[in-house]
Order: C-alpha cells, then structure tokens, then sequence
DNA sequence: CAACTTAACGCAAACGTTTTCGTGTTAAAA
DNA sequence: TTTTAACACGAAAACGTTTGCGTTAAGTTG
C-alpha cells in the first residue's frame, strides 16, 4: 500500500530540489532539457499527480462548486444536477452535493460545512421550510464572505445574485390556454399554499389565462394543498381531496395541476368516477417528469427543462469564479429565464 | 466582500501567537483562563471558522467521500445517493458526485480526478462499458494507492474490496414462484444481454424458479434486450419487441421483467392486445421506483432497498477510514447483502 | 584579464492549520 | 539566596504545491 508519489519525493529520488522538480513538471525553461526529461519520465513511471488539496489550498481555489438541493430522490433536481455535472466537469470543476431534505436547519449547516473552504460557490434551490421561515440569513453571510451563489427554481427576489427561474406565470398560463382552446369550459387548478413561491406563481397564471378569455374564476374550483405533508405516503389524503373536488363541481372538464403527482392523482381520481381523458376532462400538470410520460394516458405537461437550468447555472457560476473581479466595476447579477414548453401527449386534446 | 478570517489575522490583531490561538479555540489548558476568553470571544465574533482546505491537508483526511454513479437521473441510483448523504453527513463527511454517463472513460477520468486528494474513498457501481470491456485496472490502481472502494449494486467479484449487493438470484426467484403460485403456467422472461451482471442473476433466478416447480423453460420466452440503447428515447422498439413476443406466445400468462421500463412495457402492450392485468396476464418487475407505485395498474415489484443499500455501503465505507490500520492483520472485505422484498401491487394475483 | 551575461538550479515564502518542543517568567521549595 | 517546578506562551515544522528571486559556474565580450 504505497502512498501517492509527492514532489518531495521524487526530489530526493533524482537528487534534486523540490522546486526543480515542479518547474520541470511544468515544462519551465528555467530547467535544461535533460533534467527535465529525466524527471518528466520518473514522474510518467511513478504516476505522479498533484494533490489537489495542496493546490486548493495554495491558490486558494477548490475547483469544485457545491449544490444544496431539497431532495435528491426526485426527477426535476437529479435532472439539474446531471446538467451542473456536465458543465462542471467539462469545464473542470467537481461537484459536491449536500441535501437539505428540505430542512431549514439542515440547509444553514450543509452550506455552513461546505463555506469554510471546500467549494468556491454554491448552486442552490430553497427548502421549503425556509420560504416559510423566510430567514435568509445564511445566504447573505455567505455572499458576504466574497462566495457566489446561484439560485435556481425555488428563489427569492430579496436576495442579491445570479438565478435561474422558469417562467412560471407564463408556462402555467400557456397551459391554462391549451385547456381553454380544446374546449375546456370549467377549469380546476390542483396547487400548493402560496408560500410555495412557484406554486403562488403557477396559480396567478391560471388566474391570467382564465381572465384574458373572460372566464370567471370561482374559488371553489381551485385546490390548494398543503404540501408540508409527503403525498407520496399520503396518497390516500391527496386523492380524497380531488375527489372531494369533483364531486362538489360536476361540471369539471378540465384541470391544471402544478405538478405531476397531483395530475396523475387527478387523473387516478377522474377515471374512477368513469370520467374518460380527454374527452370528458382534460389534464395538464406542471414538471415534465417520467411519471408523465409513462402514465396511461400519457400526460400532457409544462417541461421546465430541467438539465437545462443545470447547465446554465454552472455557466454562470463558474464565468463568475473565473472571471477576475474588477474592484471597482459594480458587480452584478443575472436573472436568466429558461422558457417552458407545453408537451402535448394523450391527456388533452 | 471581506475574506473568511483566519488564525493569523486573529493573532495579529489580539497580539499573540498564531499556536497560542489555535489552542485556545481548541480550549487547551496550555493557554490561560483569560487569554483563551478574550480569543474566543473575538474568533466568535467573527464567526471563525476553521479553513477545511488547509485541514485536510494537515491531516491528509479530507473528510469527503466520491460516488461514482452511471447515472443520476435514476430513481434506484438516486435512492443510493440518498441513503450515502444521510449517513456521511451524520458522521461528518461531505459527498461528491462523478457521474460515468455509462462510460468507461469517464469513469476512469473522474476517478483520477478525485483520487489525487480530494476524497478518502471511493463508493461506486460500475458502467455498463466497464462491465463490457473489463477491464478495471483503475479500481486496482486506487486501492493500491491506499484509497478504499466500496462497490454496490453491479460490482465485480474479481476486485477485492467492501460490497453491497441485493440477492438478485433469490429475489428474482421469488418473484417467479410468486408468478406460478399464483397460477401463471407460461411464464415469460424479459432481461438484458448477459454481460450486465444483474441481468445475467436475475435470468438465472428465474431459471431456477422454474426448475424447482418442474417447469421447462422455453428459449422462445426469454426476450433479451440490448440495453445499450436508451430506451427512454427508443421506447418503440422496446414495445414492439415486446409485442413480437406476445403475438407469438399466444399462451403466455405471466411476465417478469428486470427491471421497471420493461414491465411496464409490457403492460402497455397486454393492455393494448386486450389482455386483463392481472387476470389474464401477471406482471412482476425488479427495481420498486415511481413508475411502479403509480401506473395504472401498479405494479408488483422486487425492491432492492436502494436507500439502505446506500447507507450501508457508506457505513462500510467510514468503518474502513475511520479503523486505525493495524500493518500486521490482513485487510479483509465484507460483502452485504441486502435482502430483497417482493412488493405486491395491482398486477399481481 | 576583468566585467558581464546567461544557463541551470536551489532557497524560501506562502496558503491555513495543528502540535511538539522550547523558553521566559513567576512563585514555591530548599 | 538559589534551585525547581508550574505556568503561559512562542517558534518552527509539517502537510504538498508554486514561484520570485538569489546564487553559482560557465561562457562571452572588450
């Protein structure tokens, strides 16, 4: 069990300097030609390879970028981590993830682990309990201490930095239209309690589209859950709920759902009330997930492109870290909106 | 944009020594009562944290573990991230992802990439172009360096090092002899091309089902897929293939896919011939993700309990770091195997 | 031959810690 | 008064790099 060869080393091997060593390592014309062949071929043998951490350490630099995320177990964020991955290595960075499972608590000390030299900058999208919390200290704090965050999805106005979003009002409303168009006339909206900031957003599109086409909103057409629970053990609750929802409004023939577990809930729930998808009610949901795409009818969605906003968020994060700061230029911050686009399949018209 | 402070900044400014602060923040009783108040008020102050970097390279220990993944966007692969993050980060480690894309070289690249100081220890399931070729010169290169690997789910039984696997012979024989208890006489097998591993045990637990209730197998029901096409994008080919197979199996009346994709596809297709699930047709897959809880009907499974697979290959994992190796005692390495559950659902009788 | 250039290499600092081993001061013991 | 011990702190090395600058010896120039 041999260690990793260090400079050191091969310095005392060839009885040299270890700094002779690196300048010919890094092909310096400092170093003669024979010296240099000579200890560029030792170092072939040995494999030799600089530790990272010496570096990180020396140029103050870790080359690796970290990503906070809700949860891992879950299609749109393990799509934008693929997409961060593949810029991230492609521009030689490595990725580090830490999961807030969307804690507040866990958030502020996974980011707190990750601050203290380890990552140069962080990607993130918000825990839930922290929109409700609404503390956002420990962002500050880290952007103070001259570490860049990019925020995707879940983000918040207040605070100073790059971000990608999707356009959630305009995605939704997209969708909202679709229903109206193929003949829906009574639309109900299935979304989470507003301090979910993507979830107020979705709703204030279906809100728009309904108004533009003079379309009435009634309340007792739109759902909103709570979502601190976990419907993916509450199944049961959920789809009580929506049929709860059908039955008080019979005249239901289409439904928004702003994501996909309350569509295929929906849908579930219209089938077994011998509805047919689409011809008696149409579904669209929001996140464009397997789940949809697999369904039986298939599900028509809003896609949200996912690996996309991963990528461009590594690419601004990392033009950020690599781009030599001008002290006196302001700094400033992008906001890059990634477009949505409606995926028609089986459960609309 | 201040920097994160440090311990020579702290000395400088209280007009002590940098190892006098260091040990008073460590609460040495080297240091007296009242300097090591006035430090640590100031280091708190401050918020002083100490830089990771630089203690990683002190102690040669960077309290990071690297998973190297074929892919993310994967509920079983991402299940296993999940089970590893919970317990690293209760024992204090970071995580950092690589993902193989399934590619030999990029598996090897992004080994290299973290092996030279930036984790202790590797957890890992391999590409399926490395289970091709072979050739798994890296995993030896690593460990000879020092660096323990754990392997999970597809591993190789030629490397010596810590597994965790799922008993794919005997889960996938239970499922089978669930298929015929429950009375399926004409049983169908849809796998994949022998090189992948735990394609390979699940088609001979299916065997060996079969054999233990005398039953014998027809080479005509064993459909194996070639699973270097993707066939999230490829879904056609894998349907019609599938239904090649029904229309020329008239008889059969159970199917027991490896892995989630397949069975469903092979629901879509019965359903599609106007077979009734599970009267006419059971249907039992490997692999318990999303698509099977929530297709219509859902489908009974063999769940590898991802998430503990996950935690146990990290426990092993900081076990080996954490065990102050005795030079004397031989190494040895354990495999765990995580016991299947079969998980009935809808499709099953 | 003196003065100067150039080639080839080594020294040492720096990144931020921890820790071992002094060292100086003070108070107690002889 | 001298010796000793305890106390409180500092110097320096080490982890593995990179790099500016100093140094040496050889060669060149006038």
């Amino acid at each position: 069990m041999k260690r990793k060869i260090t400079l050191k080393q091969i310095a005392r091997e060839l009885d040299v300097s270890i700094s002779t060593v690196s300048k010919a390592l890094r092909n310096s014309d400092e170093i003669s030609e024979d010296t240099k062949q000579k200890i560029q071929a030792f170092a072939k043998l040995y494999n030799y390879r600089p530790n990272n951490i010496a570096l990180s350490l020396k140029n103050r630099k870790t080359n690796t970028i970290g990503i906070i995320i809700p949860e891992i177990v879950h299609h749109f964020f393990s799509m934008v981590i693929s997409g961060v991955e593949n810029v991230a290595n492609n521009r030689g960075y490595n990725v580090i993830v830490g999961l807030s499972n969307e804690s507040f608590s866990k958030e502020v000390i996974n980011m707190e682990m990750l601050a203290n030299g380890s990552i140069d900058g962080f990607i993130l999208s918000i825990s839930k309990e922290t929109q409700q919390l609404q503390d956002y200290h420990h962002f500050n704090e880290t952007m103070s201490q001259g570490m860049p965050i990019v925020m995707f999805d879940r983000v918040v106005s207040d605070i100073k930095c790059d971000k990608v979003i999707v356009d959630d009002l305009k995605g939704s409303k997209n969708a909202v239209e679709k229903l109206i168009t193929s003949g829906s006339k009574s639309i109900a909206l299935i979304t989470t309690k507003d301090y979910v900031s993507v979830g107020k957003l979705r709703t204030q599109g279906y809100l728009e589209a309904l108004h533009e086409h003079k379309i009435l909103p009634k309340a007792e057409l739109i759902l909103k859950m709570d979502d601190t629970l976990d419907y993916e053990v509450h199944l049961d609750a959920l789809e009580s709920e929506i049929e709860q929802l059908f039955k008080t409004n019979k005249t239901i023939d289409g439904i928004f759902a702003v994501n996909e577990l309350y569509a295929l809930s929906a849908m579930k729930v219209a089938r077994k009330l011998g509805l047919d998808i689409p011809k008696d009610i149409q579904v669209i949901g929001f996140t464009d997930g397997v789940l949809s795409k697999h369904a039986t009818p298939s599900l028509t969605t809003v896609s949200q492109h996912a690996q996309q906003m991963g990528e461009t968020a590594a690419n601004l994060l990392i033009d950020k870290l690599e781009k030599e700061f001008d002290a006196d230029t302001e700094e400033e911050f992008k906001t890059v909106v990634i477009a949505t686009e409606l995926i028609e399949r089986e459960s609309s018209r």
